[in-house]
DNA sequence: TTTTTTTACGCAAACGATGCCGACATCGAT
DNA sequence: ATCGATGTCGGCATCGTTTGCGTAAAAAAA
């Protein structure tokens, strides 16, 4: 089968030791240029790889980091990951990629099975169904590098990167009402949620600061965040079936955001004239749709970027860390004919 | 820092040999029960793990594969993820994931990187940019074990999984001209690229089998396979300034499908009164599109799993495998309004 | 009681690479 | 001629785990 060489093959083959050939290798001074140029091109030759296994049990590191996300086919996430991977590359690091599913199961199993050495390093965005973060807090009590980004915890002290949810939502549902719509109901998340939290804080200021009044039967939430359609299509229906009928949805995340267009045609209530819509999504397709969608985008490839920096530097930090940053990237709003000017009712 | 317990930390600490405690852990006959059990017991409370990296040093494989796609951000593809990462898990594998961005040099770099001895296998599509194999085949001589899906070559003989390209195109070819359209061109891929070929292949029979003659005009090519919008950009345009201008496009991916669909809404172009649109694409967005477009739609999740089956078979043959099986799946056509029968032209 | 068998465990090598330390030869200086 | 310094290399331990082999003590058979 497939035996690459190895040290000791050269070793061998060369009549030497095998940490002279490890030193004429590395170009250890120690070692005469004949030698040196002998081992080199012996290795050249029979194109030499260090066994990567090999150094990281020597070495106590595997150069690999692990991301822990709840899906990849998911646009935002898929471009963090992005993100992640182009900063990882240049710094020496493999990318594992898990997907939780938005299950707490799953989540714990893929961190136990990553953590126990196999990886440096953490970079996390909760699963919707997490609410508990023993499975975190044990690895980060014990000097485990954890980053966390878009879907954080503040139970655990360690770097966190995140889009201003807080801003984005209060500058879309002020969008919104600018644009003349008054009775805005809200999709999200599961409640406990970081982004849902903030997501429902900016939204509330934003009807606030303009007078109207906060409804809780306008927020729906979707606890299992986007996975089960039926989710969305019930919460969907159940707006639509209120007495004073909502005449604008502001969603807090990707897949409900496109969802609720899905569930919205299906009814054949048209957007934007009987119900605005307008929500967080990272898909570049939202401006292909019908009608065209207003979002609020985050960077997300940045903010990849930027917790993958801050994992690589937890993890080549010399002295344990006790200071973290939080890093709030900001978001912006496309305005598309999804939440067009209302038009006067004509009763 | 991070120092997880070991097996030697459990022998000192119970005054037995490493052996014992990894053969009571292993639950080995030669052990006593109440040796067991005390070892057992202290292994569940300090939580010991093995550590995975020295057992793949030991056992000559680390349990992971490696998966080689130009891009996750991408429906087919995270589609095609979640059905390696599906049969990978339950077999007890890692699956590592590695873009390539079309790019040649990239996915040389990463194949490199990930075969020396990291990974025990490789789930491979092709770049758009890749016609030579030379980085495939040496690893292959060698014995190790590598599947080829959607994007593969005829010049590695080894496991490979596909969708049934030709018949696809065949299908939407034979839809567009039922419903009454006769300048189909049809945009894609790299020329080089299976994919292409096959589906440049149907998409000839389709016209062949209704008499619709073959014009080299209408077949436009986009080498960076649509990571590149200008590419995709000039090529319709130039379709569109055709003195003879094509009623309908038929494209060959899932970028290319809605770059289109883009380029043509830019130039004001109705779809499908003027261009008609239907191609491949995963997308489960494409429905909510205006208009919703026709699509081909591989088994993407299918075709994941099968080459990861196929994979593990192979990582865990005792003998060389010498008999490889290549393994057709059929796609399905989705018929939307991008593809509305034509309305007959009043001149 | 003696011999044989069984039980239960330890020792050491191995996987690939690194690095400390020691060994030897050569050379210049005394 | 002897000593120390220098240059060049090998031996060995190490990382964590598994496993073949050896062996002591206990149990069973004689």
């Amino acid at each position: 089968m497939y035996e690459p060489i190895t040290i000791k093959d050269i070793a061998k083959a060369l009549g030497l030791s095998t940490s002279t050939v490890s030193r004429a290798l590395r170009g250890s001074y120690e070692i005469s240029a004949e030698t040196k140029k002998l081992v080199v091109e012996y290795a050249e030759q029979f194109n030499y790889r260090p066994n990567p296994i090999a150094l990281s049990l020597k070495e106590r590191r595997s150069r690999s980091i692990a991301v822990v996300v709840c899906e990849i086919a998911n646009n935002y996430f898929s471009q963090a990951i992005n993100g992640i991977e182009s900063v990882a590359y240049n710094r020496g690091y493999h990318v594992i990629i898990s997907q939780s599913h938005e299950s707490y199961e799953r989540e714990i199993v893929n961190v136990e099975h990553l953590a126990s050495r196999s990886v440096d390093g953490l970079l996390v965005s909760l699963s919707a169904e997490t609410n508990q973060f023993d499975h975190y807090k044990n690895l980060h009590e014990k000097g485990f590098p954890i980053v966390f980004f878009d879907r954080i915890t503040d139970e655990i002290e360690t770097h966190k990167v995140v889009a201003d949810n807080y801003q984005g939502a209060y500058n879309v549902t002020k969008h919104l009402i600018n644009a003349g719509y008054k009775k805005i109901a809200h999709l999200t998340s599961a409640a406990h949620l970081s982004i849902s939290i903030e997501r429902l804080e900016g939204y509330k200021a934003a009807l606030r600061d303009n007078k109207i009044p906060f409804n809780d039967k306008y927020v729906k939430n979707c606890n299992h965040g986007g996975m089960i359609y039926n989710e969305q299509e019930d919460a969907i229906k159940s707006l639509l079936n209120l007495k004073d009928k909502p005449d604008a949805i502001f969603s807090g995340g990707d897949k409900l955001t496109v969802s609720c267009l899905a569930v919205l045609n299906e009814l054949k209530v048209k957007v934007p004239d009987e119900v605005a819509l307008a929500g967080f999504s990272n898909s570049p397709l939202v401006e292909l749709m019908k009608p065209g969608l207003t979002v609020v985008k985050q960077p997300a490839f940045e903010m990849g970027q930027t917790a993958t920096e801050l994992l690589i530097k937890l993890i080549e930090s010399k002295r344990p860390v006790t200071e973290f940053e939080k890093i709030v990237l900001q978001t912006e709003v496309f305005e598309r004919e999804s939440s067009a000017k209302k038009k006067p009712k004509k009763k």
